[in-house]
DNA sequence: TTGGTGACTAAAT
DNA sequence: AATTTAGCCACCA
């Protein structure tokens, strides 16, 4: 007998990537709003640990991604925490007390 | 199967 | 504003 059904994580993967990928340049999106753009309901905790799966040279715009209220959840001291801040202020994307202003650039 | 965990969120204190 | 509580989904020992 084959298995019941395969994993659907890989499309769950693709729905993500897909939304991720629709993220214009200079605008950011929370883990809740991704997660419901790819149909995946309140699935935010999973995004961010898929998020955190990526290898690291994917040209996805991971850094797109933050926290409700347009906090990071990076740590500012780590690796990622630092370059995801770094590339939202290449995109012009200016943090004011570490938070991002989602009524300036949120998205949708 | 169960319990613990995480780049989460919203509401209550 | 900061902390706690509870709800959420998927992964792993």
């Amino acid at each position: 007998m084959q298995k019941p059904l395969p994993p659907a994580a890989d499309e769950r993967r693709l729905a993500l990537f897909s939304v991720l990928a629709q993220i214009p340049e200079g605008r950011v999106c929370t883990y809740g709003q991704v997660a419901e753009l790819a149909g995946l309901g309140r699935a935010a905790r999973w995004v961010g640990r898929t998020l955190s799966t990526l290898p690291e040279g994917t040209h996805l715009p991971w850094h797109r991604v933050i926290a409700a209220g347009g906090r990071i959840s990076l740590p500012a001291g780590s690796a990622s925490g630092s370059e995801q801040r770094q590339r939202l202020a290449a995109e012009g994307i200016v943090l004011h007390n570490d938070r991002v202003n989602l009524r300036r650039y949120g998205w949708p």
